[in-house]
DNA sequence: CAGTGGTCTAGACCACTAT
DNA sequence: TAGTGGTCTAGACCACTGG
């Protein structure tokens, strides 16, 4: 690993260790510098690599901050939780309602650019928190890439076994939310009633080379949908 | 504005008035480089900013690719558009409902870190796209950093008139999401039913320093709460 | 005006991709 | 193995904050 992901992680666990507040100031550059033995630019990367993850905020002229969000329950959306996720450990568990190779249906075909006649692995599951259900998820993964998956696997953290286990390098994804009513269909696997609210989240994964190889769709409980998404950017 | 900025701006441009499409190379940095002759890090930095935007992804030994989201009709939640708003150009309006100088409840002090007597202003308003009810928006503003707002003000874009009239710099901002049932009041505004879907995002918005300065509750119409986000991180 | 973070450079070297 | 992006350095200079 690389020495400015180094450090990011490092001044993260100080910041968890020690359970800084927002507001709490780090050490300057200077001395942040020195204590790693690194160049100020490393530094800086580093620090960006924290400010872009929301863990810190830097103010010209005064300091480096810590920044913190202020609800619990709700989830981070974009799942970069780094070491928090360790420490809050929920108890998780899914459930495993079909796992096949078949053929794409035009929607999927588009979003993982391939052909109608290429392999896909589908999956659906029902993910558990906290022994709440908390949602349904229809997955589809391109087979080329995603060559083996079993009812094992599946019942466990996909992405970890497609990343450790197969080496694939993922880059970036798409993500589009909306809220709407529950089909019959989904409120029975969620164990409500038919036209209540539902957040749907579907998404687009891509590896570093841009190629697709996921497309999911997730429809959450809406007693469960609590995401929060830290920002830094030009605000128009 | 900072050399590294622009060349974004002009890269970004150069996308949209080509019209280039998902996977399209762009030059190599040496190209790069030479064209707008500063050094590398430079246009990396440039090409960051753009990749933290999803205009662009890079694929090291291969080269520098256009990234483009696949659905039309889904705003960006972060509002960080930059050019393409200008040329899809929705007709917007708005509806100004309340506007008053209060003091806060408790979990409206709380989030803009003042004590229940200090002064905040209170916008409440319908925001409209294309003629179609778009959300209800409730708003909150900390009267020691905002210290003026009136009713033409607040019919158009608060925070342009924030940033370039009170010469107020945003810096980052926490969101909150989650789906939910319609209460009756905020049905009626929206002209639907109560029960019916919604999808509620709170925002916290903070001056460059650190501090909060506007906290807002907005309610969308289900039917019109289409958001896309686009992600590059390190995934779990 | 001292202290602190941000920008920019020139150049060395490393890691991955494509052929 | 040539081509391309990524990391890292040392140092100059700039811009903002706060006493």
């Amino acid at each position: 690993m690389v020495k400015y992901q180094q450090i990011a992680d490092e001044i993260e666990m100080y910041i968890e260790e020690n359970a800084l507040q927002q507001g709490d100031k780090l050490p300057v550059l200077e001395g942040l510098m020195a204590h790693f033995n690194v160049s100020k630019s490393t530094i800086t990367k580093a620090l960006e690599l924290l400010e872009n993850k929301g863990v810190v905020f830097q103010v010209r002229g005064s300091g480096i901050f810590v920044r913190r969000h202020r609800r619990n329950g709700y989830r981070s959306l974009l799942s970069n939780q780094g070491f928090k996720k360790e420490l809050e450990d929920f108890h998780t568990a899914s459930k495993v309602i079909e796992l096949e190779v078949t053929k794409p249906a035009k929607e999927i075909a588009d979003h993982l650019n391939i052909e109608l006649d290429d392999d896909i692995y589908f999956v659906k599951r029902v993910q558990y928190i906290d022994r709440q259900i908390l949602c349904l998820e229809e997955s589809y993964f391109n087979r080329s890439i995603v060559t083996y998956l079993n009812k094992e696997i599946v019942s466990e953290s996909i992405f970890d076994y497609i990343q450790k286990g197969l080496g694939v390098k993922i880059g970036f994804s798409d993500v589009y939310l909306h809220a709407g009513k529950l089909k019959e269909e989904e409120a029975k696997q969620l164990c409500l009633e038919s036209e209540e609210p539902a957040f749907y989240v579907e998404s687009v994964f891509y590896l570093t080379s841009g190629q697709p190889f996921n497309f999911s769709k997730v429809t959450y409980n809406y007693e469960q949908s609590q995401f929060f998404i830290q920002t830094n950017g030009h605000f128009s």
